[in-house]
DNA sequence: AGGAGTTTGTGAACGTGAGAACAAAACCGG
DNA sequence: CCGGTTTTGTTCTCACGTTCACAAACTCCT
């Protein structure tokens, strides 16, 4: 969202890496279900883009599906995971253990699907004693020890709006690069870190335009237009 | 993201859309910080992007800025709210108060934003003694008759994935049509029912992405390869 | 072995979005 | 009242993303 890096082998377009992590997750289910093959057209649907943009995107990773045949699923499914990187286990910190820090701590989805969190950190002395999912809480304070010890590159921030911009300058200092910002405010981050922003109440306001413009809604204005 | 309604009066982009609720937010600030005016310059600066892209962002819902001078926050502000629709109260119902419902649930981004939470629904009756932020937890099957009652056109989903497609459907069959779903599961709903995902594991994994490409790491492939 | 039927991979056309650049319009100081 | 300065609104160009359409390639059945 900040800067990109120059990728070496082949380049991949940011909107295709975006679909990626989808098309893994379907890959994964399909094989759990015992399903050993399947065409762009099946996969399309499960993931519910066009079945031409997802073999655009696959081939992008290369050539591994068989014509006539479709894609052997074990198979595209370790591709796609090696080209996303999460073969190996990324090491992630959180930072905020507040209502969203729990529910992400203790989110199942991480671990299974190529992160771990190794350490959950709070500034507030008194949720220093709790241990969530079955990681204890530690200072703010221990992340560059952290960081260091565990080789983290991932923190994910879910403190308030104004501890946020503090957090990640913190981060960055101690080489966190990468930064999913949970936190309602726009981080200012050097060159070659990449931030990205989940923001609920700015989805939400999204469907609320789309909402608004369905249906010509009842009252129109109800709050005062102020004097200029 | 799955049908757009013919929008009236003047067609606003999408990637327009998106950016809104973002200037929204750092117009309050500047209001809050006592700021009467602002240049495009430094409004593009507080959120983060190119000053040209938000005049021309800006201009698709008017000419509401004075050359020379720059555009009076107050009324910038009035106007991005009345587009978006958030000058009225949207009510919203959560289902499934878990980790991520709490987390939901006690956001206060939600009320100050225009989105009120009427009814907290769990299918497990366990949960169903609880009050959450205020709001007590409600049997899933009173689903109809609140959105009946309260008039709710937005629902948000924070089920485990397994029930997400089930809950998307008793929304759709209720009169909501607009979803924001947090369950990992693509939702197929009918054509006019708007869904925005989102999804902590994928973001995560587009993090993975760029960082892998980030240093020359060295693990490459700890992981096997799995028999063709 | 060969033809019919499938399905991939990709070239080409189209649409959308981003950014530079500039003219038009407002304010300010003298 | 007028020239200089600031800043908006808009035009133009380029890059990116999506979709269609089809040839190439593979399987299967006779």
């Amino acid at each position: 969202m900040t800067s990109r890096p120059s990728a070496e082998p082949r380049d991949i377009p940011e909107a295709t890496v975006a679909r990626l992590p989808v098309y893994l997750r379907a890959l994964t289910t399909l094989a759990e279900d015992g399903v050993a093959t399947c065409s762009s057209e099946e996969l399309a649907q499960a993931t519910g883009v066009n079945s031409a943009k997802l073999r655009k995107d696959l081939s992008y990773l290369g050539s591994y599906g068989t014509r006539g045949v479709g894609y052997d699923v074990a198979y595209l499914r370790y591709q796609i995971a090696r080209q996303i990187g999460v073969t190996q286990d990324w090491p992630v910190v959180i930072v905020g253990i507040g209502n969203l820090g729990h529910a992400l701590a203790n989110y199942s989805g991480f671990r299974s699907r190529g992160f771990r969190v190794v350490a959950l950190l709070d500034a507030d002395p008194s949720r220093q004693e709790e241990v969530v999912a079955g990681v204890d809480v530690r200072p703010f304070d221990d992340l560059e020890a952290i960081v260091e010890e565990c080789g983290v590159a991932i923190g994910v921030i879910a403190t308030p709006a104004a501890a946020a911009q503090d957090v990640a300058d913190r981060m960055v200092a101690a080489g966190i690069r990468s930064i999913l910002n949970f936190a309602p405010t726009v981080l200012a981050v050097p060159e070659g870190v990449d931030v990205r922003k989940v923001d609920l109440s700015i989805e939400l306001q999204i469907l609320a335009y789309h909402e608004q413009r369905k249906s010509p809604h009842l009252a129109l204005t109800p709050i005062e237009e102020p004097a200029i």
